[in-house]
DNA sequence: TGAATAGTGTCTCTCAGACAATATCCA
DNA sequence: TGGATATTGTCTGAGAGACACTATTCA
């Protein structure tokens, strides 16, 4: 292998959750150059013997504290033009994680700052690196994914309502929804959510049954984004 | 960068066509240790100042000798298990290209042979490395891809007929189709085909009108695989 | 003419979207 | 009681699947 040129291998973290009915995405502010000072991913290297699943799962936990188990993480797409990165070759894994609301995150060792940003306010950003593209992706892929799998349930607690399911949906796609068709279609999908058998308590109006994610990885009939069906 | 682990990097191609009614697969026979001998991906090492996707297409273009422009090629995703390459810690980033039928391959520099496998019979041939798992990937984004983008063209020829199209839909799918909804849907869908205004000669039976593929890459309505239809 | 394939028309069923109506809480 | 939210029911239109029927070629 010693004739082949070395590179260096990172995973980057579009880390996405939903808020006070924003969908906001877990940056840092870069403690060292280069960008430094600017809003970037959470990410590392790759260390030699780690596996490319497993550095992003040690990543998110660093950054977030959240256990392994909780929420969704899934390999989004590798990033590797020739001077993306001003310290030689690298190529970056990306990886998407949808989360539950969480406590404000814990500032990791080389970051200067770590939070919560809503996505609509990323452009002012500026970030480092390719990033916005990378984001970008990311955030296409979780609005395609809802359509057609039960991730919605991942920004959500293990304990929900259909009305909170909705905002999720709500606030991914930019986009309302019909309260009464959409918790007929939940409901009528197979394999979606499962009754959890409680109600909710001391909120306004009618208390609403909870569920929890259902058995399915996929949605037959899948939910349709409202923007995309007409055509 | 010094103080960083060295990866190699590498890409890996999932070639698909549609021969004789078959879903086949582009492969190389390895002439060269580890797994001399057993049936592998077409790939090669990333250059130093090439982007991944021109290496992709670089090791395209070696194996099949068609234009870039030809088909449609999209990476797929990255494999970097420590120990996948005994050589070495190798991650490497797969794509997935759809191509028209071919004149066979031409044998690489590396490869004692190149060949179309239908991948019906790929479970007895051992791939090398992981490529059994990357060639799964590869075969599932290739199905769902067919129900939702018009990416069934890039198996055809410039000029098709809709009969063309259908069994490249029933070859991926392994199902049967009836001809005249699918007709109906095919020309139904906004962008998906445009009339090329010629028709075929000298089959049996009433000539087809020719097709090219549309502008659109998205399909809306999408195509519904049948077997995923019931739930 | 008959076999074969291309393409159109029709029917039914399911489902998405609009929205009325009912249920059950809190103030 | 009135406001708010949850949940169910009804209607309509679009589209999928089944399949009869017509169109056009070759042998």
């Amino acid at each position: 292998m010693a004739e082949y040129p070395p590179f260096a291998v990172t995973v980057d973290l579009v880390v996405l959750t939903v808020r006070q009915d924003a969908l906001c995405i877990l940056l840092i502010r870069r403690g060292i150059p280069p960008y430094h000072g600017r809003w970037a991913l959470p990410g590392g290297f790759v260390g030699f013997d780690e596996d490319l699943a497993d550095a992003a799962a040690r990543e998110l936990t660093e950054e977030t504290g959240v256990p392994e188990a909780v929420g969704h993480l899934e390999q989004l797409g590798t990033y590797g033009t020739p001077g993306r990165d001003p310290r030689g070759r690298v190529v970056t894994v990306a990886y998407l994680a949808l989360l539950p609301d969480l406590p404000p995150p814990v500032a990791g060792t080389d970051a200067a700052a770590a939070d919560w940003l809503p996505v609509s306010r990323i452009a002012e950003a500026q970030l480092a690196f390719d990033h916005d593209v990378i984001l970008a992706a990311g955030l296409e892929r979780a609005r395609a994914k809802l359509e057609y799998t039960p991730l919605a349930t991942a920004f959500c607690p293990p304990e929900f309502t259909i009305a909170r399911l909705r905002t999720v949906y709500e606030t991914v796609w930019s986009s309302q929804l019909d309260p009464r068709n959409f918790h007929r279609k939940v409901t009528g999908t197979p394999g979606f959510v499962e009754p959890a058998g409680r109600v909710t308590e001391g909120d306004r109006g009618r208390p609403a049954q909870l569920y929890r994610r259902g058995s399915a990885d996929l949605l037959h009939p899948p939910m349709l984004r409202p923007s995309l069906t007409r055509s």
